[in-house]
DNA sequence: CTGAAAGCGCTAACAG
DNA sequence: CTGTTAGCGCTTTCAG
């Protein structure tokens, strides 16, 4: 059995409270007490190997000192938990006595309107931070609001208490980049639908600089194609006369399928042709580094939890929709266009 | 304010240890009790969203339906968490009703005596799965023996209580996979250290199979260097007379590199050249799928839980290390070895 | 089959 | 500065 708070005040000869006061760092009379009695509490707590029940401190203190952060078991869209994310978040909370648990809801059953989820069906947590990249199923939305637990949305857009990339911020950004240097044929391309906002975003930060510059914009589109059957078309169009100069790869296997059909095309990176990545690290084979714009999956996870550390203080509150900024690296894809 | 479980029993016209046995699917009661009563106990929690209280539960019960998930913090190996490995285990415990929560603990700081992470120090979880693949700080594995938890050791050796896939036999299996073809001129090649035991395993697997074959062992090592640094040498080893016929990648850069540099050399992959990786899940590039060794994250997952809710049960049990079976796809990459 | 009583380990409020 | 008292919400004996 171990030792409990009881125990280890009667050793050292004192209350219940007092032990309590001095071996609870959150207590508002930390730094009181006398430093013999302290001493004295802290040495039998060790000498007990003493160790505070969370559950009880939880029970009394009515908060669980932990967030869940939610994710869907979809495999499609499963590996969007960014480690760095995952990390980032449970660090931030570490930082303020927080713990993290993780929480897999399974999309079919959320389909069933008598379903629901335990992090939600049980007092468990403070907060939720919720990670559903993409179709965020309206059915979570209707239990989450329901519930009124604290709660932030990573990587989606909604109303209030979100979190984001500037997606759009950050296409426009890259494609100025580009017309900066020279370019004028620059394509958006895609392999995948517009299922997510970051689609959309990115594509609609690229036409407003496009537009500004007076261009057409140009979105080269494969619906859900692997980018193997993707490549011997792409071959043929680079090399077309009006070929683009550079493109904007919506996902890292988009830039890396270009940069196989310029050499096939026999076409110089970047010389022939610029292309840039959106990744949550510098993107790379192994004989190059992509220019890549830079999602801040890390900064992402400190953020939320900042904002969800905000609603458990005032569950009332209605956090503006907060839109990250996005990094960039040059790496070795961003050429000048040839006169 | 939620409703409590008094609230309920009140308003259902029960007492408190009825509502409780009725609405805890994990009572020894459970199905028993007057219908009726139990409808309308039932109907009562729905109307008034009762939500079970964790912390409560965990006091009496003695136990905190929770696990946690250590992990360490350093850039180099924090990766090695894989998200399959993350899910796999989160579903497994859901299914028993546990929750988990993932626990980072800072490297720097577990070099100090003195520290001890929060996991380990406060009473929050009835067991451990730890993570750290390569290096463990022997000072983490004296404070979980101290600590007396239930653990499991995840991908690294322990005397007991670990789970790893079997490294040995993948690569025994793969490399006799190679001679079967007729190779002879098989190559195990890493570029990182033999930090981690899998590294020192696969080259053992490699090892038994080459000399059971009376064929000598070959191993092409580069200490941390960058794939890119390391593909101009390889052109040439490649294109030499006692040139390999196959290679055996560490991990997933490994074949990748060789791929190239095979591209470089002129060769063709798989008639001149076959190359099989390690990998969680079948490797491939944009234009190619490697023959891969498929590491089990899923199931390690899955047993390391199993493991870990034995111990939970009995914390006396010394589990028997547990080596994972190990999976492998031909891909497109092993080719018979031309006369 | 149901309820009364006790207590899990801890903290907050208040009194000394 | 320290101790007393009272409970948090739940489950578990144990009587009825």
């Amino acid at each position: 059995m171990n030792a409990t708070l009881q125990i280890v005040a009667d050793r050292a000869g004192v209350s219940k409270p007092t032990a309590s006061h001095i071996l609870s760092p959150t207590s508002r009379r930390a730094g009181l007490f006398n430093p013999q009695t302290r001493e004295r509490v802290e040495r039998v707590a060790r000498e007990l190997g003493y160790r505070p029940n969370t559950a009880a401190r939880a029970i009394t203190r009515k908060r669980f000192d932990t967030v869940s952060l939610v994710l869907g078991n979809s495999r499609a869209w499963s590996s969007l938990l960014s480690e760095k994310l995952l990390e980032a978040a449970s660090q931030a909370l570490a930082q303020h006595g927080l713990r993290l648990n993780v929480a897999y809801i399974s999309d079919e059953k959320l389909t069933d309107p008598g379903f629901v989820p335990k992090v939600l069906s049980e007092l468990c947590s403070d907060g939720l931070l919720i990670n559903y990249n993409a179709g965020v199923p309206k059915r979570l939305e209707e239990l989450v609001a329901r519930n009124r637990i604290p709660s932030v949305w990573i990587n989606s857009k909604h109303a209030a208490n979100c979190v984001y990339p500037d997606e759009q911020a950050a296409a426009c950004d890259a494609t100025r980049r580009l017309l900066a240097l020279g370019h004028r044929r620059i394509v958006f391309s895609l392999f995948v639908g517009f299922d997510h906002f970051s689609a959309v975003d990115r594509f609609a930060g690229y036409k407003q600089a496009m537009t500004e510059a007076g261009l057409e914009p140009r979105l080269i589109h494969y619906q859900d194609v692997a980018p193997r059957q993707v490549l011997p078309q792409l071959v043929p169009m680079l090399t077309a006369p009006d070929a683009p100069t550079a493109v904007i790869g919506y996902n890292p296997e988009v830039p890396r399928t270009y940069y196989h059909a310029a050499q096939q095309a026999g076409l110089r990176v970047p010389q022939d042709l610029s292309l840039i990545a959106f990744c949550e690290e510098p993107l790379h084979e192994i004989d190059i580094t992509f220019a890549t714009v830079l999602i801040p999956e890390q900064a992402m996870g400190i953020a939320a939890v900042e904002g969800l550390l905000k609603l458990i203080v005032d569950p009332t509150l209605k956090l503006k929709p907060l839109a990250l900024p996005v990094g960039f690296v040059e790496g070795e894809t961003m050429g000048g266009v040839k006169k």
